[in-house]
DNA sequence: ACGATTGCCGCAATCGATTGGGCAACAGTA
DNA sequence: TACTGTTGCCCAATCGATTGCGGCAATCGT
């Protein structure tokens, strides 16, 4: 077993087919600028700079007809720029990085497919990876990502007060924040604090304002800002949320229950539970299950992300709803004007309350 | 002389370096091979055999003492090398393309993640895109990644038949397919079949065989062979699968969901449900809820991939766990050896099965 | 002391695209 | 005919790294 085990399980039916067909094909010949030129008898020149700008060059740099010609040309023999030789002569790479602490995470996927969407449209190419909030990793794969020449980066994974984005920014790099915030660095996030806000009016609308908090960690501006929104929209009517309620622990569905189980050891329980992530509180609701107590009736339940998954589940799930898909292409659009040398404000989206059964009680008091 | 370049690389920063740094931080001097061989006043060439193999070149190329300057001074001035030179002049990128269907998909979110890791591992970069699954998009995308030189693909989207792949393959385009297979194309799998009949002798066992199947798309290896395993063995036991109850739609909760309400429309309800995915599977809890059947006591609910979300839900899932990060990283593998030039064959992982709450009926029979 | 090794390292061509500086050829004007 | 302006297009240098061929000099052998 610990040996190199070379086949496994390499299924033999390898011999199949496939004997026809030589090699064939595609042999080694990229039609570049010079094939292109060589055909014509006319210099690369010509050649780059029709094929860069049609417009500008016809009539300038060939005749309208050669243009023509040229354009048709390569498009026939599909000719494709190397993006690495303009790259090296332009410096610019057209390409841009992207961290994010784990893209089995839904909603990091969700802002990473707007990004890629967004720049795809641009004719630009992304980058991601993981850095699983590791500050080691966060350092080693952004260096990678400048090393890969990346024209600037977006991270999803800024841990607040983080000495590194002010170096980086010291440095020159272009970058720009998605769904979390940090320091004065430009960021795209979903108004965070107004979300923690709207919970605690919801609560207060429905008369369950004992609430235990799934924060998340403690690095990260969503666990502290929505968590601050509801703290502080409760005390301004005066309630207080119990410290020892206010969980930090991960964000998937085993951060949520870890948080949970810590919280419904204790002799009394809340009467509701805001987790910053749906999945915490998915994984929330085993444990209180287990503690014969039922969602709503006993504890109202809130979400946020407003997940596919959450209106799925059993007892649909209470969640603010934030624009996940959005901000991805937000942010791709701020890093782009940063790097066109515009000067660019941070962009904070409105978040919005998703009522479902899981907060939906009875004995619902109307102020 | 065509000496038209007076002071060529003059650097004018000489008096650099002066006072506290104004401007400070990374100008725009990336320091390039050059930059250190006009230090040592050697050859550019010497500093690139140094720097891409110090130990062969201590000695060869310059003497063991050189080597460890250029190394120190390239290390202390932050000396990267610039892949797209490299690149043009090796037409090796050190890149390679990952299709996925959607990142979203907590599935191939893992196994990119296991496909990145082996990758970084081996200093390599990787791409990924969402296809959608889409052909359009696949097309797209694979002709976007191969403009940019990377040096193999992988699909995780792959459609059974597609003769997509097979003009790709006859280009000489480097690929290997990741979870699911096609035609003879090298792919990593899980061995799905197996997968099925592992569910199909569970049923078997707590003699639930009205079984119906949300199937997922049927142009997915996973769908058609996870399915084919099931159906089989219970053929073998003189069982059927009534045809009305295999269902193709989604791999997500809305498809899980839309295929239940499908099944559960109708007049007789199996009691066993079988989804090629977890997500599919959760999806279709509300939906029996809804007409009043509990899990696992009317219905009994297997899903597939083990995800983290089956162990925490409500009622844990009884699932099929899939090695998805390794499948990544294998695929990985068999790339690499493939653009290496090695004839690979395609692996096929074992799948386990991993039974919970959702299918411990009482009145279990023994045969 | 002289030819043969061996140790160290440079030259120059490439890779593909981009661009500033120019050079012809032709039309128009004096 | 001589000159100035345009128009149309090409030369050659660059970008940074890689690599096949060699070259020069110090050292070794006899």
């Amino acid at each position: 077993m610990t040996a190199k085990n070379p086949a496994e399980t390499a299924t033999p039916q390898s011999g199949a087919s496939k004997s026809a067909a030589p090699k064939s094909a595609a042999p080694l010949r990229p039609v570049t600028q010079r094939t292109i030129s060589q055909e014509f008898g006319i210099s690369v020149s010509t050649v780059s700079r029709v094929l860069n700008d049609p417009e500008t060059a016809s009539g300038r740099w060939a005749s309208p007809d050669l243009v023509e010609r040229i354009i048709a040309f390569a498009q026939k023999h599909g000719y494709h720029r190397n993006p690495h030789a303009a790259s090296l002569r332009t410096s610019r790479s057209n390409l841009i990085g992207v961290l994010v602490p784990r893209l089995q995470d839904f909603v990091l996927a969700t802002i990473y497919e707007g990004i890629e969407e967004a720049a795809t449209e641009r004719d630009i190419s992304s980058f991601v990876t993981n850095s699983l909030d590791l500050p080691a990793n966060q350092l080693q794969r952004t260096r990678m990502m400048l090393d890969r020449r990346v024209d600037g980066l977006i991270f999803g994974d800024a841990h607040l007060d983080d000495p590194f984005l002010d170096d980086l920014a010291a440095e020159g790099v272009n970058f720009v924040l998605a769904s979390r915030r940090a320091g004065d660095h430009t960021s795209v996030t979903c108004d965070d604090v107004r979300g923690g806000e709207l919970v605690a009016e919801h609560l207060l609308a429905i008369g369950r304002t004992d609430v235990a908090i799934l924060a998340g960690r403690e690095y990260a501006s969503t666990s502290i800002d929505r968590t601050r929104g509801l703290v502080e929209r409760l005390a301004q009517d005066g309630i207080t949320v119990r410290p020892d309620w206010i969980m930090h622990d991960g964000f998937d569905a085993a951060g949520g229950r870890e948080s949970a189980e810590k919280i419904f050891a204790s002799g009394d329980f809340p009467n509701a539970v805001f987790a910053t992530n749906d999945f915490a509180a998915i994984g929330a609701i085993g444990v209180m299950r287990d503690h014969g107590l039922s969602v709503p009736d006993d504890v109202a339940l809130i979400g946020y992300n407003d997940t596919p998954l959450a209106a799925e589940i059993v007892t649909p799930l209470t969640t603010v709803r934030s624009p996940m898909h959005e901000m991805g292409r937000r942010a791709l659009g701020l890093l782009l004007d940063k790097i066109a040398g515009a000067e660019v404000d941070s962009l904070r989206l409105e978040p919005e309350l998703i009522v479902r059964a899981s907060t939906r009680v009875s004995g619902q008091r109307s102020g």
